[in-house]
Order: structure tokens, then sequence, then C-alpha cells
DNA sequence: CTACTAGATGTGAACGTTACCATGCGCGGC
DNA sequence: GCCGCGCATGGTAACGTTCACATCTAGTAG
């Protein structure tokens, strides 16, 4: 800087002012330092400046450590729209227990980030008083029913309410669910929204199966889907392609014996044997609005941003109930 | 610090010394240390210690602007790798275009990141002289047949010559294949290498036909297959994916009249109807090994990794030809 | 013509760490 | 008994920015 300056014929503090867009210059000195960081090839030391600031201008994510396509998706639409917001991210995944979480927040928090993002992760960060206790704003995405004080959520009643009035209208009475881990917030919503709704008249009768949201558990909980049920109601869609697998190979015809439902409209499932119908999760949204939430804390404000709301894509693995 | 050699009584460098793991430390005195910081809470500032030592113990990540699993699962591989090896990883991701690359690069270059991890990308980082234009080490991976210094990837023509090997011994002569963009280096490679094995008898009169990696082309694809060929083989799965649903469309059964592979081994793969004959790519490895090659780079080693080898998994999408 | 004001720029200190050199102390060899 | 060596520790400077304040210039009102 000290360089630029000299080949400006100004100050260092005047390269400062240059590069943090400072009103009072004269646009003649403006130009004449943009040609010397030009010619320089200059590049400002980021680390100095965070040293003085006290800002990073970074976000830290934690991610799941599976690879699933929703959180993926939502991490990468976070990166996106920081980097829209002159903010860049820092990321780490963290396994589903409280340690290794706590492991990653004090790896992001030691890294200096601003603020943090925390996706798809059974562990509530900062549990008590929030933003307070870790002296970042936190925001949680895809968290589920868990109590924090900001979140960024798909309405997941919403989603499973169109699934299921679906599947009414084309006469099904009788629809198991295979919900994902108990573990997951999502998981439990969604398993909760289809007790609500399901529960008033024939329910009980047929148990949730419990799944881990990967294809190979959709897998097995298709040979053990209940015979008698007309309709399977999977709480992803990698789990609803093991199930149809499953059940292809008992010999059960989906959608003609039975009707199969998703969630969360993976890019193949267009493309399945039958052609899925799920519920269409805009995960871009989602991490979008959380970049959005997190430039507003931390310029003071404290509202909550809304729910954001899913679409029901009918497909071919629904059908009629057969009398 | 200052608090905490204050509170151990010691000197602000002896803090910085217990840090750093420095041997000539009495063990007492360490303990007295490490027993201030804990009660203090304290924790070092990165931003600091960036400054003075020039190094930031991050590797940045270029990812590509879409949302594939190969790609993705890659870019997880190398934070865990990276984590393990006491880094940490700043990630961006960058549209096919030489543009936006650069813009990539200056980001990532800007925020003092150690080394570059370039992920399927189709433009080359660092042209001419590699390390040394950019000062900071560049490895690519998934590059396909880029020319560059320091590539990890997997030994692309060692999967087709499994995949037509196979398909070979089925009997298939007539081998259509549906290759990815040709602007990517992985799918260059792929085609080449088919190319190079089916062009010595029947080629030629079965073109490639070229799609964009998604389940969508695929189906394109699907509806452009010759219905002369007996086998197609696909340069992704999500392309396999797609072509069988439009197969299934036209009304040509799979593997009954026509044999599908696919490449990369996706999850949902094992679970498609019929479940999927595919190479499976351990990116995991590619992920450990390039940060492996950046460590070593880092510590003055020019030496390059291998290959790494894939595995050929046969499922139901391949049968005997018929006759 | 003077005095004041606002805009444009310069000066010095500070951020929290590590590098480098200096210092004090105990120990073994002659 | 002294010298020198190595270990443990302390002191000072430096990294490259931004902040707070000081200074200078030009324009404007009285």
């Amino acid at each position: 800087m000290h360089d630029v300056a000299a080949r400006a014929g100004v100050s260092h503090q005047t390269v400062s002012r240059v590069l943090n867009n400072h009103p009072s210059l004269r646009p003649a000195t403006r130009q004449r330092v943009l040609d010397a960081i030009e010619e320089l090839g200059y590049r400002r030391n980021l680390a100095a400046r965070a040293l003085v600031t006290g800002r990073t201008q970074t976000i830290g994510m934690i991610g799941p450590a599976t690879a699933e396509i929703g959180p993926l998706s939502t991490l990468h639409s976070i990166e996106l729209a920081a980097r829209d917001a002159g903010m860049s991210t820092l990321m780490t995944s963290a396994a589903p227990s409280r340690e290794d979480m706590d492991r990653a927040v004090d790896f992001l928090l030691g890294r200096g980030v601003d603020a943090l993002a925390v996706v798809a992760q059974e562990a509530v960060v900062g549990e008590e008083s929030a933003d307070h206790a870790l002296g970042v704003p936190v925001v949680h995405l895809l968290a589920g029913d868990r109590e924090v004080d900001l979140a960024v959520s798909i309405d997941q009643e919403h989603g499973v309410r169109m699934v299921l009035d679906h599947l009414r209208e084309l006469g099904h009475a009788r629809i198991q669910h295979v919900s994902g881990p108990m573990t997951y917030g999502e998981a439990r919503v969604r398993k909760s929204a289809y007790e609500a709704f399901v529960g008033s008249d024939v329910a009980g009768e047929l148990p949730a199966i419990e799944g881990d949201w990967t294809a190979d558990s959709g897998y097995q909980a298709g040979l053990e889907i209940d015979a008698s049920a007309t309709a399977v109601f999977c709480a992803n869609d990698q789990m609803a392609l093991g199930l149809i697998h499953a059940l292809s190979d008992r010999g059960i015809a989906v959608p003609g014996d039975m009707s199969v439902v998703g969630f969360d409209d993976n890019p193949e499932s267009r493309h399945s044997l039958p052609p899925l119908t799920t519920v269409r999760q805009d995960f871009e949204a989602v991490g979008r609005v959380a970049v959005e939430a997190i430039v507003a804390r931390l310029d003071g404000a404290t509202d909550s941003p809304e729910l954001i709301d899913p679409e029901l894509l009918v497909r071919s693995s629904t059908a009629p109930v057969r009398n």
C-alpha cells in the first residue's frame, strides 16, 4: 500500500480511502491511485484489515457430514448470496453430535467469522441467549421444529398437507409414512404434520417406518410396507426411490398397486421410473433469505424472516386408488 | 493474549510459544498458561497471526456453479482432509468462463489463501508457469485432459475400458455414446477413450450425442438414440437415468432391448429401475490425495500424485445382447 | 478583506500476533 | 573456580491496515 501511495504521489491513507470508497476524494486523485494499483498489481491484505476492523466479512457455515442434495444446494446458495453481499463463506461440516458441533463452532469462531449459518443440523448452536453467547448472529437453516431465535425454513406442514390432500383426492385412505431419522427436526416436522392430518380418521393402524434419508433405507422400508396400504408418503425423494425399487422386487406396481410420493424434488426424480410425484423445496431461496437475515442482523435489525412456500409436483408415481 | 500472560505470570511471548508448541518450555509453565487460557476463554486472533506469518492455513476451493454430486462430494472431501491437516477451506464457485474464473481466483487470492484447489473447471488456472504466476500452489481436480502442472484425477480411460469390455463380453457391438459437454475435460477424456476403444471395429456409424450432464439432457439423448444400437454408454449416471426414462417412453426395454451403462455411481443409481451398471469413482480419495499434494508442495516437494483407479459395478441395466 | 466552513489529504497510533535478539540461569569440563 | 554452552524466558520491532485527529486549501458569507 505504501508503494502504491508513493507511485500515485499520495499518502497511504488516501489509498485506503480509495479502497473503501470514501466520498470525499477528488476524482483525479482516485484515478491516479487506481492506476497505481493496477500497474503494481496491488491487492489489499485482508488479514491486516480484519485485524484492525475486527470484521472478516465472512459467514461461517456448518453443514451436515453427509452429502445430501438439499443441504448441499442450500450451502451452495448461501455462498452465492454471500458473494453478492460482498462477503465470503468459510465452511466446515459437523457430525450429528453435540461434541462435533461444538468443535465446528469453535473452529469457525476461531477463524473470526462475523456470523454463523447452521444448515440441517440436529444440535442447536447457542442454546440459551442465541447471538449473545457467541458474540455473533446465528441463523439456522432447515432446522425443523428447533426452537431458535433466527431460523429460515420451508413450510413443511404446508408441503405435507398438499401431499396428503392430493392422495385423498385420488381416494387413498390407507397411507403409510416413511420418515427421516427422528433426530432431524425436519423429519419430525414432516412426521407430525402427517400424523396431524391423517390422525383424525384412519390413522394409527399403519405405523410410520423410520429411515435415515438414504435410498438404501428406503429400500429396506419398502420391504416392510404394509400390503394393505394403497399409498406411501416418503420424507424425501431418495427414500422414495429405494422404496419403489423394493416394491418392484416384491412385485408391487407403482402407481398401479401403490402410489408413492417423495419430498424435495431431486433433479433425477423427474426421470425415475415412474417419474416421482414430490414436493419441490426452493433451497436456493432458503440460502438467499438466510444471508439477507444475516446482513440485517449485522446492521442491527432484529426481525425474523418468513417461511418459504413449497410446491407440489404431480407426476406419474401417484394414481387413483384401485377398487 | 496479554491478559493470559498476566494471569499465568509470564510474558506474552511465552503464551505464544505455548500456542505454537515450542519445544523449550517447562511443563509447569506450559500448564500454567494452558490453565489461564482455559479460565479466560481466550482464543487467538488468526488475523493477527496471518498478518505476521504471511500464511493463512487456508486452501481456496473453486467449484463448479452447478450442483453435481461428483464435484460436490470432492469439495466436501477436500474440506475434511484439509481439516485433518490443520487447514481450513474457503470456497467459491465459478461459472464456466475465463472471466468468472479469474474473478474467483482474485477473490481467493485476495483472501490470502495458501493454495488453490480447482474442481471440475473448464478453465485452467495459471496457464503458463503454474504456481509461480500466482505465488501459490494450484492443484486441479477432475480436470480431464487439461495440461496442468499438478492434477489429481481418476483414471477415466481405465473406467471406460472396463465398461466397454463388459459390454463386449455381453456380445454388444453397436454401442452408442452419450457424452458430457465437450467443454469439460472429463467429458472429452471419456469420449476419446470410447472412440479409441470402439473405433477400431464397428465405430463411426453411431455418432456420439452430446449432453450437458443433466438428467434432462439424458432424456433428450434417449429420444435420439439409434434404434440399431444394442447398448448405450452414458458419461454419467444422471444422463443414464434420463435416457432410460426416454427409452421407456419409446417402448424400449432396459436391459431387454438395450443395455445402458452410466458413470459415477450416484447413491441412487443402485435403486433406479433397473439398477444401473456404472463405474464407481472414489471422489473422496480425490479430495484426500489433492490435499496431501498441496501440503507436500507447501513443504517444498515437487512430485505429482498418481491417478486413482475406478471400479466397475455390474448391476441390472446391462444384459447379454439379444439375437 | 476577513473569518468561517466544508472538503481533501496527511500523520501517528493502534489492532494482536510472531520473529529476532537479548538475557538469566544452571551445568559440565578443563 | 572459571568459562562456555544450552535451555527457558523476556523485550522490542514489525506485519499492513484503518481510525482519530490534524492540517491545508478553496469557496462563501458578512
